[in-house]
DNA sequence: CGATATGTTGAGACCCGTCAATTAGGGTGG
DNA sequence: CCACCCTAATTGACGGGTCTCAACATATCG
């Protein structure tokens, strides 16, 4: 797995994954500095060229990268859902991020040896991949793609500051409409956002997720679903009333979070 | 304040700033890909030469840039402390993290035309700056400036998943000793760590940072210097029982975190 | 159709927040 | 050097949000 593609010749755009649309829309990447989208854009695409014939999948709850275990990939998430888990000697458990379709996780790997938390599926999970001496070799020839590579840390470290706010600031009911909002917008980043989408993750996962125990979880969901803000079942989640839920999240979100809810809303 | 010095030969490497030591010592990076180091090394050197003949300082409390401003600087910290905060619309704060000397901030500018929080100085402060045009010429044209800055963000964001834990799942003991040990070990990189250091915050910014509040912040100290753990007074804390707050933050700390905390260790 | 994981609900305890008052510290002007 | 001011630190009483423990219900799966 040591395949060398070199720099490609500005390739034309191939196709990415189903319904990904391009960069340049703007609908993806509001309040960002549109020149440089082309290069991201280009970025991307010769990176997963150079992806696409190392594939591997996980079923879910499955380890992908063990804690503390040295490795050597960076992976480029097609479908599924990951979490990045830190697990404290006395059992106690953080989520500290999740990982939608489009991704790129273990970007550190190319400075760290090891790290201190497990990278896990959540769901069913596509990745392809790519060691680390190769991205360094493409990096090094190619600005586009340590650009790419560049704006996904940035990317996760913006979401980095609002879990720090949400956590250290937030009450549980803020931080389970937060995450809803977050996810909603999130899971189709095609632009349309629907009421309702797929949540594979427990209540376990969440409370372990939102700094909660489970039981709380539960009750402060129960009653988003007794006022009818919400309704979930088998992995599934529905916004009923969106205006209520964004009320909660209000606080502890920022301008982008804000800007994002305004996309247009489809049906069921 | 455009100065497009282009990207120089390999120089000698300059002098850094005071105390500053050679990363291939291994001390200030444990746990990093070695053969990168060098690189590292000779990015700083370049970038940091490119930002020094625009220095800016800053009192203590004042604002580097505020929050929602469009900026366009890439800021050097060479003196003094600096805080991410964001201010919720009813008044809650939180301190999302703080830089210490030899830290870049603001990289992100390179790709966001602005951020929802602000940089305020802690302490007086004394930064290099560049503009973010000169920051992406440096980077297109220099694999290891782009190497550094980038090491930078993953630095930071593991600092970040750090606090995503603390903040999660640490109670209020927790969180204050961890914070200590952080920043007992980087106050000063140079590998010899003190049992006492300046800190440059209130008890009020120590609560900001930690999501709690100050009247608990209080009491958690009274706790910890009745113990004969700690001392502190005009901006200065003092470890005296550092066994005992390496105990109480074990649970909420990682492997770089204890390995850190084995440093030399040198009197007052 | 058990077996196991996940979800649900109640009772009580505790950590931390809120409110409020007081003390200490650091700076300034007289 | 003292009076004054303002911020920061400190302490107490009380309430509430979240956790713990425990039981039970429901879903999922071979």
């Amino acid at each position: 797995m040591n395949n060398r593609p070199g720099a490609p010749e500005k390739p034309a755009v191939p196709e990415t994954s189903g319904s990904r649309v391009s960069w340049s829309e703007g609908s993806r990447f509001p309040l960002h500095r549109p020149e440089l989208l082309p290069h991201l854009e280009r970025g991307e695409a010769v990176l997963t060229q150079a992806m696409a014939p190392n594939a591997k999948t996980f079923k879910p709850g499955e380890t992908i990268v063990a804690e503390g275990e040295p490795h050597r990939y960076l992976y480029w998430l097609r479908t599924g859902w990951v979490a990045r888990v830190r697990r404290m000697p006395d059992q106690r458990t953080q989520i500290i991020t999740v990982f939608l379709p489009g991704d790129f996780f273990g970007v550190k790997t190319i400075f760290l040896l090891r790290q201190p938390d497990a990278l896990e599926a959540l769901s069913s999970v596509s990745t392809e991949l790519l060691d680390y001496r190769d991205v360094l070799d493409l990096v090094r020839n190619d600005p586009d793609i340590s650009m790419r590579l560049w704006w996904q840390i940035c990317e996760d470290q913006h979401r980095l500051h609002r879990r720090v706010t949400g956590l250290g600031r937030g009450n549980a009911e803020e931080r389970i409409a937060a995450m809803l909002l977050d996810f909603r917008v999130r899971v189709d980043r095609a632009g349309l956002v629907s009421k309702t989408f797929r949540l594979p993750m427990t209540q376990q996962h969440i409370a372990n997720y939102l700094g909660l125990t489970v039981v709380h979880v539960n009750r402060v969901l129960k009653r988003l679903r007794d006022a009818e803000a919400i309704t979930f079942s088998k992995g599934r989640m529905t916004i009923q009333d969106l205006p209520a839920i964004q009320k909660i999240a209000y606080p502890i979100q920022d301008a982008l979070d804000r800007s994002a809810a305004e996309l247009d809303e489809v049906g069921t």
